[in-house]
DNA sequence: ACCTGAACACCGTTCAAGT
DNA sequence: ACCTGAACACCGTTCAAGT
């Protein structure tokens, strides 16, 4: 941690990026240890800096979110990518789903931000969070479309959002994941017989 | 204004009274004009009583909430009760969830009171709300089930959960109820072959 | 340029004083 | 008993003053 990689020039630049991380550092403790709602003046003063500051490093809260958790989403894109290499596109996309269900289960905060990014404020950080998991998905739901085995009709923005919101609704991880498979039932191509309609009486 | 209209007996209890019907008509003019967040103390002061007084009567946000909207609560659970006489059990089920969905997302403040009842503090007002819709879909649900249109195994509030999710998921009412017939698909009973895999390349 | 921390604004909640 | 409104606590945001 704090390397100051450029040691020969530490100048104004180097303390910037350095109290970035700083920034981030203490955040993700405190969300450890108090929950994705401490008060931001608490996570400036555990990093050591100005409550200014960091509002200049990350205009919004949802920023800072992404920013503590950034590995594990950088994670979920490498995983993305590998996915698409897999034999079954159907599974591979599930596969990926339920990855997000449990990233986003597991950080509330984070799947609140993304119900609400229509209304809030736009933000650069969040902004390239929503991208990397759309495409993510978006990707392996194209796959298992052209495959035939997931209907042709569905769109990845209501897909995320249900998942997303399945996240936000679940007591848990396992609850969330309960209703992704839900969800998943209801998504496939079962190419048997009938259309939308069930057998009456 | 404080039109006093028992003549007879104004009492403290009649004032009592008075003022709930006083708090909740300002809190509905006020939803509407500046959206759900409006500050409380404005809504107090619209009703024309102490900031405290609102906060007796309604403990909590989401307690005047559900008072504003108790009308619609009532129609809903009415609606319930006769679609118990429908002859399509599944139709009516979906018919009543369908109802729901654009009930809570239409206000979206009190989904996502919904999905937090967990954590929050619990108030008499509020589980009211959610045991009514609860039971609500419980009733018919089950009448489904028994019909063997819905798979057995699907639990109520898995299914309330994940409506409600849907709603507050989506950007508007037309969004929810398209995420909610993806999830109808995921919950009928196909029963044609297959079990929840699908055929394979 | 970047940082600091005090100041500001806002809002939910409580409480002593009224009637 | 019920109500009032001022007081309190808290938190996000801004800004003048430092370096």
């Amino acid at each position: 941690m704090m390397a100051r990689s450029a040691a020969t020039t530490p100048g104004r630049r180097a303390d910037f990026a350095r109290n970035a991380g700083l920034l981030v550092s203490a955040a993700k403790e405190l969300f450890d240890e108090r929950g994705p709602e401490v008060a931001l003046d608490e996570i400036a003063r555990r990093a050591g800096v100005g409550n200014a500051t960091l509002y200049r490093h990350f205009p919004t809260r949802r920023d800072l979110l992404v920013a503590v958790y950034a590995e594990e989403v950088a994670a979920l894109c490498a995983r993305g990518e590998a996915l698409l290499q897999d034999t079954s596109p159907v599974e591979a996309f599930f596969e990926w789903m339920d990855d997000f269900v449990v990233h986003v289960a597991t950080k509330r905060a984070l799947a609140f931000a993304a119900t609400e990014s229509r209304t809030e404020r736009r933000t650069e950080q969040f902004d390239r969070w929503l991208d990397s998991m759309r495409s993510a998905a978006g990707g392996l739901l194209l796959r298992a479309q052209e495959d035939g085995s997931i209907r042709p009709d569905l769109v990845v923005d209501d897909l995320m959002a249900l998942v997303n919101a399945s996240a936000l609704a679940g007591a848990d991880p396992c609850h969330a994941r309960r209703m992704l498979r839900i969800v998943r039932h209801g998504i496939e191509e079962t190419r048997t017989s009938t259309g939308v309609e069930t057998t009456r009486t």
